[in-house]
DNA sequence: TAAATCTCACTAATATATTAGTGATCGTTC
DNA sequence: GAACGATCACTAATATATTAGTGAGATTTA
């Protein structure tokens, strides 16, 4: 029986491969009561706060509708604060809260230390070359997303 | 303002490169009325028939309580056949329905197009080290996974 | 062969993803 | 400055993901 498709299911490869490196850092996001969409929205913040909801969704890949229900999940267990602007009554300004600022700061070190277990499982220069090639993808495939604009 | 991580968001990274490919086969999925997860099932039934639920998932990377709810939602519109195995009450076999497979084998060309356009895109040499790449660190990262057995 | 164990699909509960659409608000144009 | 179009967060509806747990049914063990 002969393949009836000449290449392999790409984006099941690329999921495959994100699931093990997530599989590394599952048990340290769920030991502090975080899912991995609201680790990544943690992380941006911990890096440049405040930020707003339309910043933190294209940083963090997540869709709007996502985010209103992660961000008022997030608030509703004191990781973060949402404020209206007083000058423009549509935007919302998200910040860290001091127990989000607080986990980050404790969880850092942590994810450090799983991201040089990783570095030593794959090599570094492996590593290197990954990070590059994902870069190189994603520019070389943006355009065609935004090619249908006009 | 210094970094506070000295990695980048590898898993946040491999999303965004995920994403950039989905892209250009989700409007060919959309097209025909299946979702992607659908697909990866239609995708593996077309090569190899029947399979089990717990073989699916496992090709498919579908999780048992995520596949219950899609094979059911497949068997409702007529892509699957789900029958119960008479020497073995516990399993399930499921098969292509007549619709299913000539939805695969409609869909099956236009696929191919696409992964021709992707390796224009990103050059064939980048593509073949891609899967390398991607198989290596599904291999290296897996043992890690399966050591706390006992 | 009866009990303990294991496998399998499935349920339950909650969190996200996806697609389409909406109302309030802002900037621009006339 | 009122109509217009754009932006923003949000809602609604459906599909998956994740984690924990269950019960029927097979397999092993005693």
């Amino acid at each position: 029986m002969p393949p009836k498709f000449k290449r392999r299911n790409l984006p099941l490869l690329m999921l495959r491969a994100r699931e093990r490196v997530l599989g590394h850092f599952r048990p340290l996001l769920n030991g502090n009561g975080v899912t991995e969409q609201q680790w990544r929205i943690v992380r941006v913040l911990f890096e440049s706060e405040p930020l707003e909801p339309r910043e933190i969704g294209d940083l963090c890949r997540l869709s709007s509708p996502s985010l209103t229900g992660v961000l008022a999940r997030m608030e509703e267990i004191d990781l973060v604060s949402c404020k209206r602007l007083k000058h423009d009554k549509r935007r919302v300004e998200v910040s860290l809260s001091p127990r989000g600022r607080a986990l980050a700061a404790r969880m850092a070190p942590r994810i450090e230390e799983i991201y040089t277990s990783l570095e030593r499982l794959l090599g570094e220069n492996f590593c290197r070359q990954l990070y590059g090639a994902l870069d190189e993808m994603i520019v070389k495939l943006e355009a065609v997303e935004n090619s249908d604009d006009g």
